[in-house]
DNA sequence: ACCTGAACACCGTTCAAGT
DNA sequence: ACCTGAACACCGTTCAAGT
């Protein structure tokens, strides 16, 4: 009966921040981003629309705690390793698969203000970066190139994802690819055009971690030259 | 009189797709990705909005065409340079000056699939990889790595660029993301709080051009093995 | 303090009707 | 063939009114 006025008792069901951004990440993970609306989120929560900016600002605020959300979850189980080009190598692919399971994260990341979940991924590089004992004036450069590597090639590999939804051959899919770059005009775009063929035979896993480690010899021959 | 059927005279203020990327590319521009609208733009070439829809196909082409002028226009001033190296930089610091004059240009070139503009930028790149005499199974893989450094941080710039908009002091801005990287957690975020006093000496177009340097780095060290 | 849901000020897109 | 503009089916966000 007693009730303290500074923990009362709340419905099982109540609102909370907590709730709408879980509620929030299951539209988009089973919906796409167009399938988050105020209105969708309410219909879930079984509310109304305005209930909801009683705890969240707007729909920005929205996402960027849903993809914060989502990107902490995935670097928890992430990166623990002995060397750290291993480390970067096992950040870089738990990223790109946390982006092929939920497109929407992607988008999210390139925002402007970068958001938390972006710092985050910065972070963890920037840390292997040091212990990689890259120069100190080349850490920053470094993991730049690191983090929008991987937020872009992550994107352009879940967008990919998403087109082939109703899973029709990989191969299909690369054919069609390789045939649109191959409509392009001979004289404008040759390299484009060879490049096609090569299509046939891509791995996307193993074609992200080759750029991630084309960079890593970049570093390394940076850091050749420091004593 | 005698109008031929094949070539019919044409009111001189007659909507043609190339007026109308025109007017989209100026609204955009001037009144950022917000200002263009089908309303809007209709109101711009004293039509209806259905009026559009006969000329193109729906926003999405609208953007694409657009960003494609901008885009063709840029490389075409750009990268006819004595050294691979040099045209690559050149042509980085082209698309990096053209997203900054145009921002909605960096948004519209992530999009998916790989509008026309990416396209011609992964072409130009990718025949100066070429030249670099890059081994070829690495040569698409440097061509991608160089392409979404150069998108992703040309957007962050550009986006840098827009909130500091009544031109404040460049300082200032450093100084308040500065100030933002040091309020994070000092357990979850060392690295990042520490390159944050860094950031006061930041410029820039040379931190973005040392990222490209370091690509360069990392494309001839794979091709040191090669003969 | 927190929730409700109608209302406001917009969108992109379509389409019958005009010339 | 090309243009017009009202109408449709939505949005994000606000806000008076409720509990």
């Amino acid at each position: 009966m007693a009730r303290t006025k500074h923990a009362p008792e709340r419905r099982a069901d109540a609102l909370s921040r907590e709730r709408i951004v879980d509620a929030a990440i299951e539209l988009l993970d089973h919906e796409g981003e167009d399938g988050l609306t105020f209105r969708s989120l309410a219909t879930r929560l079984a509310t109304g629309p305005g209930a909801i900016y009683w705890h969240i600002k707007n729909k920005d605020e929205l996402l960027a705690a849903a993809s914060d959300v989502v990107v902490a979850r995935a670097l928890a189980d992430v990166g623990g390793h002995a060397t750290p080009k291993k480390a970067i190598r096992s950040i870089a692919l738990g990223v790109f698969e946390t982006i092929d399971a939920h497109p929407w994260v992607g988008i999210e990341l390139a925002r402007h203000p970068p958001p938390t979940a972006m710092l985050r991924i910065f972070e963890r590089i920037g840390r292997q970066v040091q212990a990689l004992r890259a120069r100190r004036d080349t850490q920053f450069t470094a993991t730049m190139v690191l983090g929008s590597y991987i937020i872009s090639e992550s994107r352009q590999n879940a967008a990919n994802a998403r087109v082939q939804d109703p899973a029709p051959d990989r191969a299909d899919f690369l054919e069609k690819i390789a045939a649109r770059w191959k409509e392009l005009d001979a004289d404008e775009f040759p390299f484009t055009r060879e490049v096609a063929n090569q299509l046939r035979e891509h791995d996307d896993r193993a074609e992200f971690l080759a750029g991630i480690d084309l960079i890593l010899a970049g570093i390394a021959a940076g850091s050749a030259g420091s004593r």
